[in-house]
DNA sequence: GAGTTTGAAACT
DNA sequence: CAGTTTCAAACTC
């Protein structure tokens, strides 16, 4: 907390690490060479200062996510935790390890290469709060590290994670250790002589960076609140319990961490000088403890950024351990309970960042749920986390994430490479979810603040997203920042919640459908049902993710658009990065269009009113007033006639969707982004902040899948529209011989009509998967859904990032 | 909160 | 492909 616990920190911990086989791991792990952990270690009270702006500025997902892993790894130490519960999960995840080893090093190397540090990273995931009071923990730990730049930060979480070297590099470990030791200490030397010397210098910067530490313990006060004795405790108690239980199986692993020889007594101090700030701040934390925890909630991120066999096979020993029924559940408390303090940790940081630091939720018990504000329920998921951050009912509100689910979650299965977030599977969106496919909403949203109940709703399960996303990837993006100012921790509500945002977020109340069937909102949406849904005898859950994924397939048999986005941008993607895409709504259309008799296309019965497009020839609608845009051309809002001479409905869709695009472009990230992507983005992207979304949540299938463009309606409509922009976009659309889905997803021209003239879709290939990486818009696609790399979630979420960074601001920046 | 309306999805 | 049924959301009271 104090400065001079950071002095401390810097100082004496440094024979610990050095000790500590984890240091020595690290260092071996981490390709980056010493020098620059110790130029990390100089810049980093300056980095945590500017990496705050500078996460805003540029999200580095990937690094961040796996950042935030690592630093949250626990050390070795906690031998219990990590034997016992952890050990297992990790035991299961043992296949995955390989992967996750991966995953570090690539983060490492990623990290290195993103300009942003670890602390930004997290800074920018974290809420405002949460930065500052990770900057204390990660400050040590990424400071350990190395320098805020992520050279070391990588390196260090690999080498800090426990699990890694515990169960799986255990091999890899011994052979690391001696250089680490030394690197370390030198590292750690140079640090110390460069931070001393940094202090000597510039009073002023040591000034604002007393400042900002001040400011850290504070908030890590608050938040260390969570730590209370009481708290540890029961913590402790519950460990023990968990312990007794999970000793069986973690006798094996035990045995694995004796041939590994990590010394548990030095890794508590390695834990510790990672976690200064618990440590700092909680003294009444057992070093042990809180590596355990740490290691316990670190893990799971990872487990979970495993493929959903993996998390299954946690669950089951989780379950076995006997902790939650549901997988995800039965995982998530077992982290808790044995991992109290990290959850603690965890949770205070999300609340802070949900919260924006201000509800520390006082869980003055140590549960994780309350720690992380989460749901009573006591999931942990990352829907919690969506919860927490989304929705407050304050602007944050946080993602929607947690959706992203099953045909996230499906992308995700089947590149297996995008792991899922971290979250945990019990929020099954969040489990499932598809990092990649959240990370890029994030941006959106952050790019533009939602405004309409809905939007925010959306938002909400945007950030939910987000947070999953952010939870395993830690996106920094600036929107998410001021989400999570914005946002309380409270959990997202839904329908029940009044007001629009309540119902943007609402999720599903299906009865009969089990939630298998496109009836319920969720599973058209790709996304699991999480808490807030109220239905019955739902199988859309990670658990029955097998059931979930045959029923998706067996639809997508009889109808390979089933998921697609139902709504297609009119705009095609801007061709000039500096103009705007028109991605709004208004300028997208429905894939199939609506077939209202009764609702005259005014009401949210119509699906494309819903989604905020205009009715189009595809649309068989009786009686359409449809305030986006008439299906016979005429639209509703303020549509120019002049233009509508060139081509009719087409004309007039486009003008409505220039219309709409301008007053809403701004407004809808969303759009953009969603058209990009997979309907599971538009779960997340919502933004859209029509008059409908604001009294309701977006649809889902509002979002247009990037790739579709009603062919025919542009084909239609030859004649460019009259508005240059939307012109420009329409040209390329109009173009288009090639596959509009091919051309671009997330291009508001390229939108094709991805529905046949029967209203049944041509069949593109599925956006999220594959795309041709030959067009633009597949690969977009590509990149926002599915992650390059077949890294975990981080990798994917790094690609969203990169996508929505473009995405959101027009596709300025490139993936 | 219960009931009705609506239209999509599913089924035949 | 058309008609019917089922379903859940949207809406109304």
């Amino acid at each position: 907390m104090d400065t001079p616990e950071r002095s401390k920190i810097a100082g004496a911990p440094i024979s610990k690490f050095e000790d500590s086989p984890i240091f020595n791991f690290i260092n071996n792990l981490s390709p980056i060479q010493p020098v620059k952990s110790v130029h990390g270690a100089q810049s980093f009270p300056s980095l945590s200062y500017a990496s705050i702006s500078s996460v805003f500025s540029s999200p580095h997902v990937n690094s961040q996510k796996e950042s935030r892993f690592l630093i949250r790894q626990p050390s070795p130490d906690s031998s219990k935790f990590e034997t016992s519960s952890e050990s297992v999960v990790e035991n299961n995840l043992c296949t995955g390890l390989s992967n996750v080893t991966k995953l570090f090093s690539y983060s490492a190397v990623a990290q290195e290469k993103s300009s942003v540090t670890c602390l930004l990273n997290e800074a920018t995931v974290d809420p405002p709060d949460e930065c500052l009071t990770q900057p204390s923990n990660l400050a040590q730990s990424q400071y350990d590290c190395g320098s805020p730049n992520h050279n070391m930060t990588p390196s260090y979480g690999i080498k800090v994670d426990p699990k890694i070297n515990t169960d799986h590099a255990l091999d890899e470990l011994v052979p690391f250790v001696p250089d680490g030791v030394e690197r370390r200490k030198i590292l750690f030397a140079t640090e110390i002589e460069l931070q001393e010397k940094h202090q000597q210098e510039g009073s002023e910067q040591d000034v604002a960076e007393c400042d900002w530490e001040d400011l850290i313990s504070n908030d890590a006060d608050e938040m260390l609140i969570f730590d209370s004795p009481i708290e540890s405790e029961t913590c402790k108690d519950q460990d023990e319990n968990l312990e007794d239980k999970a000793n069986t199986l973690s006798s094996s692993i035990s045995q694995l961490t004796d041939v590994v020889d990590i010394p548990q007594n030095k890794s508590p101090e390695v834990s510790y000088d990672l976690c200064l700030k618990n440590a700092t701040e909680d003294p009444i934390v057992d070093n042990s403890g809180d590596v355990g925890e740490q290691h316990g909630v670190d893990c799971t991120p990872q487990i979970f950024s495993g493929t959903s066999q993996k998390q299954a096979v946690l669950s089951d020993q989780t379950q076995k351990i006997g902790k939650g029924n549901n997988t995800c559940t039965s995982f998530v408390c077992k982290v808790d309970s044995q991992h109290h303090r990290g959850m603690r940790r965890r949770c205070l940081v999300f609340e802070v960042s949900g919260a924006s630091g201000k509800k520390s939720n006082n869980n003055s018990t140590f549960q994780p749920s309350v720690s992380y504000s989460l749901p009573s329920t006591g999931k942990f998921t990352s829907e919690d986390r969506r919860l927490t951050l989304l929705r407050p009912g304050s602007s944050l509100s946080s993602r929607m994430l947690p959706g992203i689910g099953l045909h996230l979650n499906t992308l995700a299965t089947v590149s297996k490479d995008r792991k899922v977030a971290p979250e945990t599977p019990s929020s099954g969106r969040c489990l499932v979810s598809m990092p990649c496919t959240i990370s890029p909403f994030p941006p959106l949203r952050a790019s533009k603040s939602l405004d309409t109940e809905k939007d925010q709703c959306r938002g909400n399960e945007v950030r939910d997203f987000e947070d999953v996303h952010n939870d395993s990837c830690e996106v920094p993006t600036v929107g998410v920042r001021e989400d999570l100012n914005h946002s309380s921790p409270k959990k997202k509500k839904r329908r029940s919640d009044n007001g629009g945002e309540s119902e943007a977020c609402k999720r599903c109340n299906c009865k009969k459908s089990k939630c298998l069937k496109l009836y319920c909102e969720c599973f058209a949406a790709g996304i699991y049902c999480v808490e807030p849904c109220s239905c019955q005898g739902c199988f859309n859950k990670p658990v029955h993710e097998e059931i979930v994924l045959a029923t998706r397939k067996q639809i997508e048999s009889r109808n390979p658009l089933a998921f697609a986005p139902k709504v297609i941008r009119a705009s095609e993607p801007v061709q000039d990065p500096g103009e705007e895409t028109n991605n709004t709504p208004a300028s997208a259309r429905h894939k199939r269009g609506c077939n209202c008799k009764k609702s005259s296309c005014l009401k949210k019965y119509c699906e494309c009113y819903q989604s905020g497009v205009g009715c189009s020839a595809s649309c068989r609608c009786e009686g359409c007033k449809n305030a986006f845009g008439r299906k016979d051309g005429a639209d509703e809002i303020e549509h120019e006639e002049e233009e509508k001479n060139d081509c009719g409905k087409q004309r007039d869709e486009s003008d409505a969707s220039q219309q709409n695009a301008v007053a809403q472009n701004d407004e809808h990230p969303l759009a953009d982004n969603i058209l990009a992507v997979s309907p599971c983005f538009q779960i997340c992207s919502p933004s859209v902040q029509l008059p409908f979304l604001s009294s309701g949540k977006p649809p889902r299938s509002s979002l247009l899948p990037v790739g579709y463009q009603t062919s025919k309606m542009r084909r239609k409509c030859d004649v460019p529209l009259p508005r240059g922009k939307i012109d420009k976009h329409f040209k390329t659309a109009l173009d288009d011989d090639t596959p509009e889905i091919l051309r671009n997803d997330s291009s508001p021209s390229a939108g094709v009509k991805t529905c046949s003239p029967n209203g049944k879709r041509v069949s593109p290939p599925h956006i999220s998967l594959g795309m041709s990486p030959n067009r633009k818009g597949a690969r977009k696609l590509i990149l926002k859904s599915i992650p390059s790399f077949p890294s975990l979630s981080s990798t994917a979420s790094g690609n969203y990032t990169v996508n929505y960074s473009s995405s959101s601001f027009g596709s300025s920046t490139m993936s």
